[in-house]
DNA sequence: AATTTTCCCATGAAATCCCAAAAAAACTAT
DNA sequence: ATAGTTTTTTTGGGATTTCATGGGAAAATT
């Protein structure tokens, strides 16, 4: 038997990527691996019931969607609590992942119904592309998410010769 | 009516946004999953009664409503008795969540009866805007809050280079 | 009596539920 | 390994419910 602990690690963030195809009523399923997390990460969730999650689909400028776990969700909000109310900084977050946001879940077959709405947000059609990001998932236009990968490549080509990605693991901030 | 787990999930916390009609007579809907969270923190609402709430309208400066739910109003209440007696915070606090404000309910069909009064408090004739912020919701002309909105983004412009507003995160809190 | 507020019913559009069929992956016994 | 079997995953469609909105009649105010 696997250990526990490593099982728990394991389960709690998200890995890999994938293609899935939206119908006429928004509906997409989400890659199941991706649903082993969203249900671990739900305190209320059990066997048989919809996992919840958030969608945090932000301003204007954010061409995909965020998706939170209710337990990454929580945290959030936990450091939002702690700002002083009032502070421009509260606000900020608080319009953006209290309001530029979406609660839902995960109906039995393991599908997600994106509204009309946030589908018209980040340009979805007919299908939606999901990647991996940490304690959160995205879900992407297809065609954006390759154009912003070939950004970074593009990037990647600028950088000295022997540049390798990991450095950045060693430096402080992500920025 | 909603899953009883689900409503005890969701629904504590006001999350979301959206633009809805006001009638002629001052009939609005509010966002049915805020209708959720109304009704379960709500302490006397069950199935089939109106959940009530408190709409704090402020001094003239504030340019919007802030929707109380009746829990939210109550820890409200609770704080501003636990002020000295005669302390300027105290007289200020109570002319405010006392006095400015409106103790209302919502329909059956979901729909919040917004006075003329109030109406004309925020400038609001056709439309009203509704935005999640906490344990609480606002209700803007849709316009007022878009200027608003547009002073935030300068003076986010105004912070250092690449300044991402989910630094406020890491900032204070979470410990 | 005239206006405003409350209650009740109506409707189109959107979202949700329920059942089911392909397709893909995992498993089993040779 | 391999062919057959079972389970999980992905996708589809119809029926049902909810949501946002509108309007008329009854009740309450002024």
């Amino acid at each position: 038997m696997v250990d526990k602990k490593v099982a728990d690690q394991v389960a709690r963030r998200f890995r890999g990527e994938g293609r899935h195809k939206i119908d006429a009523k928004g509906r997409v399923s989400i890659p199941a691996l991706f649903r082993r997390v969203i249900e671990s990460c739900d305190p209320n969730w059990t066997e048989g019931l919809a996992p919840e999650m958030v969608i945090v689909y932000g301003d204007t400028r954010k061409k995909f969607l965020e998706c939170y776990t209710i337990e990454a969700i929580e945290e959030v909000d936990r450091k939002i609590d702690a700002l002083p109310r009032g502070s421009m900084g509260r606000k900020t977050l608080e319009r953006l992942f209290h309001g530029q946001s979406f609660p839902t879940s995960i109906d039995e077959t393991g599908r997600l119904v994106l509204p009309q709405r946030l589908r018209d947000k980040i340009g979805v059609d007919k299908e939606a592309y999901f990647i991996a990001a940490g304690d959160t998932f995205q879900i992407w236009n297809p065609e954006t998410f390759d154009e912003d990968l070939e950004k970074t490549e593009a990037w990647l080509e600028e950088q000295p010769e022997d540049f390798d990605p990991l450095v950045f693991l060693d430096g402080a901030g992500g920025h």
